[in-house]
DNA sequence: TTGTATGCGTTATCAT
DNA sequence: ATGATAACGCATACAA
C-alpha cells in the first residue's frame, strides 16, 4: 500500500499536519522533529499523492506542450531544450501530439496549470478560455488574446542580409520552403525580402527557390536548381536547419567550395550547425535563449494570475549572427 | 468559479451524489433526470475535476509514453498513431522526452496508470516497481519483468529473404545502420543473416552495408558505395523508412531502374512507403497493427490489476509483406 | 430511484 | 511548536 502522511505520522508520533508541514519545509516546526520526520518519509518510502494536493491547492504544477507536427528537427531540438529548462524548475512538462484543439481539450481535464503552443502549422488563433497559454510565433495578429514569444525573423534576415553585402554580396539567394501555409515560415520568408530591399539589393526571381518542403532532400535539390543556372549568386541564405545539410551537399557536389565558390549563411541558431560537412555560419536567435525566455515567461505568466491583459508577456527576441567558415568575399 | 456537481445539483434540485451517477450514467438513475441532469451539465459548462476523480477513484485515466529520442520519422508515425489510438478509449495519452528514468519519475509523481516505453536506445532494462510498463522492444531478456511488444524481426527478415529469392534473387544487399547500439537494430540485423542462411544463401560482406545513422543521406552515400561494386547485386533490403528514399535516389543516378535493375525492399511497413518516388514493396508489422496492440495490451495491463506474472502480455507480432512496385525477377 | 454520509491525501486555519 | 479539523470535488456504500 502507498505511504501517506498520516503513516509517518503515526510512526513519528506526531499528529499528520504536523508532517505536512514539516515536508513542506514550515518555518512552525521545530529543525529537530523537521529532520526526523524527512528522514523517516525518505526511508518509508515517501511519495506525496499528486491529486490530492492539486486539488487542494488548485494547481498541478505542469505545464503542457502541444506538438502537432513531429516531424521538422529544429523543432524537435527545441522541445528538448524547452523540456530540461522546465526540468529546472519545480514544474514538469507534458507533451501532446494530437491537434492543437484535442490537445488542449486534454490539457484543460488534466487541469494543466499552462499550455505551450507552436504556431507552426495553425493558422487560426486559439481560443484560451482561462487557461494560460503562451505561443511561439509571430507577434502580429491582433485577434489572439494570448502572449508569444517572437524569433523576430525581420531582425534576423536584416543581419543575414546586411553581413553578407558587407562581405561584398550583391547576387544573394534565398531557399526556403515557400509553399508552407505555416504563417512562422511566411513572416521569415518575407522578412528576407524586406531585407533585400532595405539594402537597395535586386531580387532575382531565380534567386528564390522553393524546397516545398524540409527534407535534406528537398533543400538538396532546390540547390542544385540553383546552381544550373548560368549566372550563378555568391551567396545563399538558407531557410532552416533542415534544409542545410542538402544545400551544402550540392554545392561540393558541383566540386564548388565554400566559401571560396559560394558563401552559405543559414538559419536557425542551434549548436549542430558546427557539425555540417562545413560548419556554418548561422542567423537566429540561440536556441537555448529561446527556451529560456518561453518556459520563463510562462511561468511568470502562469503564476501572475492575473490574466488580464496577457500582451504584456509578449517578447520580440534578438537573433544573432554565429560567424563560422561558410561566408567570405565573392570571387 | 469553477462549476462543481454541487452547483448542479443545486440547479437541478437534486442531491450531488444523484448528479454523480448520473454523470457517470449509473443504471441507478431514472433516465429522465438522467437526462435533465446531463443537458443542465453541459449548459453550465461542467468539468469534471481530474485531482478530484483521480483522488477517490486512486487512477488518472493517463498513460504516459517515453521517447527520448525524438528524430526518427518511423517513431514519430508510431508515436502518433499510438496517440490517436489512446484517443479512441477513455484513457489520454502523455508523452515525456526526458530521459528514461527521468521520464519514469515524473509519471510516478504524476501517478499515470501505465507507461509505454520504446526500447531504442535503451539498453538496461528498467525497474518497474509497481508500475504497469509495456515496452516496445525484443522479448529476449529474461532479466526483464515488465511485458514487451515485439515486431518480430526474425521472421520479418525471413519472409522478405524468401520473397527475394522466390523471385530468382541470390545476390541479395542489405543496408542498415549496423553501428547502432540500439538492441532493436541488432536484432534486426541478426535477422537479416539467419534468413539469408536458412535459404542456404552466401552473405557476401561487401554486400552488407553500413549506413552509420538514419538520415536520407546515409541511405544515399551507402547504397552509391554498393552500387559502384563490379559485381552489383541484384536485391537489396534496406533496414528502415527512414533509409529508403536515400536508397532509391542512389540508384536512380545511376540511371538503374527499380525493380528492373535491382529489386528493392524495405523493412517498415507503413503507408507512406507508397509514396516514395518508387512505391516500395516492404516488409513488417503495419504500423496500425503495431499501435493497437500496443495501446490494447498496455490498458488490459493496466486493469488487468494483478501485476503478477506480467510476461503474459508479451506479443510477437506477425509481419506482413506488401507488394508494390520495386522488386520483380533478376535481369 | 434518490439522498446522506464517509473517505480519498493533502494543505490551511484555527486552537492549544 | 504542535495538534485538531475543515475543505478541496468526487465516488460510493448505505440508508431511506
Amino acid at each position: 500500500m502507498k505511504v501517506t502522511i498520516k503513516d509517518i505520522a503515526a510512526v513519528a508520533g506526531v499528529s499528520y499536519s504536523t508532517v505536512s508541514k514539516a515536508l513542506n519545509n514550515s518555518p512552525l516546526v521545530q529543525e529537530k522533529t523537521k529532520r526526523k520526520i524527512i528522514k523517516l518519509s525518505q526511508e518509508m518510502g515517501y511519495k506525496p499523492n499528486f491529486a490530492a494536493r492539486s486539488l487542494v491547492s488548485n494547481q498541478t504544477m505542469v505545464i503542457g506542450l502541444i506538438w502537432p507536427t513531429i516531424d521538422r528537427i529544429v523543432l524537435s531540438t527545441l522541445v528538448t531544450k524547452i523540456s530540461n529548462e522546465i526540468r529546472n524548475t519545480d514544474y514538469s512538462m507534458v507533451l501532446s501530439v494530437d491537434p492543437v484543439e484535442t490537445s488542449i481539450e486534454t490539457f484543460k481535464r488534466f487541469q494543466v496549470d499552462g499550455i505551450i503552443l507552436f504556431e507552426e502549422n495553425i493558422s487560426n488563433p486559439i481560443e484560451t478560455e482561462s487557461l494560460p497559454i503562451l505561443s511561439y510565433g509571430v507577434i502580429n495578429d491582433a485577434r489572439k488574446n494570448y502572449p508569444t514569444i517572437d524569433p523576430n525573423y525581420e531582425e534576423a534576415m536584416n543581419k543575414a542580409v546586411k553581413y553578407l553585402f558587407g562581405l561584398g554580396h550583391t547576387k544573394i539567394a534565398y531557399i526556403s520552403n515557400l509553399s508552407s501555409p505555416d504563417p512562422m515560415q511566411i513572416e521569415k520568408n518575407r522578412s528576407f525580402r524586406k531585407a533585400m530591399q532595405l539594402h537597395g539589393l535586386s531580387i532575382k526571381d531565380e534567386y528564390i527557390i522553393d524546397t516545398e518542403g524540409f527534407n535534406f532532400y528537398d533543400g538538396y535539390t532546390a540547390t542544385s536548381k540553383l546552381l544550373n543556372l548560368h549566372d550563378r549568386p555568391t551567396a545563399i541564405v538558407g531557410g532552416s536547419y533542415d534544409l542545410s545539410s542538402g544545400i551544402i551537399r550540392a554545392i561540393s557536389e558541383k566540386k564548388l567550395s565554400i566559401p571560396k565558390d559560394i558563401s552559405v549563411i543559414s538559419y536557425d541558431n542551434i549548436p549542430e550547425m558546427e557539425n555540417t560537412e562545413v560548419p556554418l555560419t548561422c542567423i537566429g536567435v540561440s536556441i537555448d535563449q529561446l527556451a529560456t525566455e518561453i518556459v520563463h515567461s510562462m511561468i511568470k505568466f502562469v503564476e501572475n494570475n492575473v490574466i488580464s491583459n496577457p500582451k504584456q508577456f509578449n517578447k520580440k527576441m534578438s537573433p544573432v549572427l554565429v560567424e563560422r567558415e561558410s561566408c567570405g568575399t565573392p570571387s
